[in-house]
RNA sequence: GUCUCCAUCGUCUAGAGGUUAGGACAUCGCCCUUUCACGGCGAAAACAGGAGUUCAAUUCUCCUUGGAGAUGCCA
């Protein structure tokens, strides 16, 4: 049985990074008809945070990702308590008295002697009679698991194969002086007990899975759970590109009104042998995957690729899709604005636009003028907006060009300079509507 | 410092010893549009560097360089 995870800790609100993991495991599962388990990491009660937790429900929602299973660290506390136990009476985890500010000196004294920063294993040596001394004072100890110090392989599904050295690292605390365990040893707890088949996490991971195989094999000797790492994504990042386009948060991405579609595709494509194409739905997006898809460098992501998609994305849906999620009052408008619409804001300006009591932006008084003689001068039947632009045109060919001229006409009418075909425009609006938008920007 | 991952057009990538190094997005040009956009067509654009293995290296090995990550009583 296939069975993944997602295990964000709600220390924040969801962010893109977060997003991709969320859906590289949901489709990883949906594609073997295995199962997807929700896992709230909240083993750190200092950050974890309440609102943040529902951050993660309302995300997750937004995205249309559904979870089989959900899990609560905090909830879970006796079954870690019941397994650390059995790897203290095995010997494998050890008590540590040591502060955190002794630590921090002791790392950057081996730092400064150019030495890795690895715990030096002091407390392997204390006597029990050293031990009861700190216990008298009323020290509590944190507790470590003592890594096998040596070089492991293990196999990778994205990577192939990883290999890492232990000895380069600290053997991982697992249960903090406050009696809370660690991510580092919950997670592995959990992992076995929930059943977990696959392990599927960025890189950032690849040193925690080097120790935690050791826990499991310390846990579960039978453990065969199978890892994937993917590489991180690169956000380019120029202090202008933040500020346009805000934080990295799910949250940021939906007030700005991309929709679901878009971020879900964006981040199961990205970083793939997949074109970001414009397939959005789910089912294409799950037949579509697998993990040998995913390449092994990391991409360098820009945001603006994202508002473009949802552009492709919004121009893609027909009057009826449309009109389920936006409300436009005709297929007349959809088709008249589908092409200019970035995301649902522009939708929502050209719905305004086109109404009938909407004021254009006032242009030169002279060009103004002009323009609504002509049009007094137009005779109203069938092609009227047709004439209308040619005398315009005639009017003005001497003194203006033409993009300046439609320019001119577009802001009266529009009060932008871009949009659908003018002509279509006007033929929508009707004679009577253009000449009052000329005439109300004449007076004002 | 140590450990780990990675390295093909601007970007995402295909490629697994012999290819005119392919595609997608972006860019530019032309066409369509009486204008911007949309759309159609086309162009430009890459194997980080150095050794080695080989008849032959983008492809295999090593080194250098560069990028990313880890090195917490965070997750």
């Amino acid at each position: 049985m296939i069975k993944v995870r997602f295990a964000p800790s709600p220390t924040g609100f969801l962010h893109l990074g977060n997003g991709r993991a969320a859906i590289f495991n949901y489709l990883f599962a949906k594609a073997n008809n295995g199962r997807f388990v929700l896992r709230i990491d909240d083993t750190d009660t200092e950050r974890s945070k309440p609102e943040y937790e529902n951050g993660i429900y309302e995300d997750l929602s937004w995205l249309n990702i559904k979870y089989d299973e959900k899990y609560k660290q905090s909830e879970r506390k006796d079954l870690y308590i019941r397994e650390f136990n059995k790897l203290v009476e095995k010997g494998i985890v050890y008590p540590c008295y040591e502060t955190k500010e002794e630590l921090e000196i002791m790392r950057n004294y081996q730092l400064q002697n150019k030495k890795p920063p690895v715990y030096n294993r002091k407390a392997l040596t204390l006597t029990e009679e050293e031990k009861m001394e700190f216990e008298s004072r009323g020290i509590t100890p944190h507790w470590r698991f003592k890594l096998n110090r040596r070089k492991i392989q293990f196999a990778d599904l994205i990577h192939e194969s990883i290999k890492f050295d232990l000895g380069s690292v600290s053997d991982p605390v697992v249960r903090k002086a406050d009696g809370n365990f660690t991510y580092t040893f919950a997670s592995c707890v959990d992992d076995i007990d929930i059943g977990i088949s696959h392990i599927i996490r960025g890189d950032d991971h690849i040193s925690n899975t080097a120790s935690q195989i050791e826990i499991f094999k310390a846990l579960n000797p039978d453990s065969a759970i199978q890892f994937g790492h993917y590489p991180l994504i690169n956000f380019e990042q120029s202090g202008k590109m933040s500020k346009r386009f805000g934080d990295l948060s799910i949250k940021n991405f939906r007030d700005q009104g991309l929709e679901p579609e878009t971020v879900i595709t964006f981040l199961a494509k990205i970083g793939t042998s997949d074109p970001l194409t414009t397939c959005f739905d789910f089912e294409t997006l799950v037949s579509e995957f697998s993990l040998a898809k995913i390449s092994k460098s990391g991409p360098k992501i820009f945001l603006k690729d994202m508002f473009l998609l949802n552009r492709k994305f919004l121009s893609s849906l027909d009057f009826y899709s449309a009109n389920k999620r936006y409300n436009i009052e005709s297929e007349e408008i959809w088709n008249l604005i589908k092409e200019n619409v970035d995301t649902p804001k522009d939708i929502d300006n050209w719905k305004n636009i086109l109404k009938d009591d909407f004021i254009g932006m006032k242009v030169d008084t002279n060009f103004m003028k002009k323009v609504y003689e002509i049009i007094s001068s137009t005779v109203k039947n069938e092609n009227w907006y047709d004439a209308f632009i040619q005398n315009i045109r005639n009017e003005f060919q001497n003194t203006l060009s033409t993009k300046e001229i439609f320019t001119n006409l577009r802001l009266i009418v529009t009060g932008l300079e871009n949009g659908p075909h003018f002509a279509d425009i006007l033929k929508f609006l009707g004679f009577d509507e253009t000449k009052s938008r000329i005439e109300k920007l004449l007076n004002m």
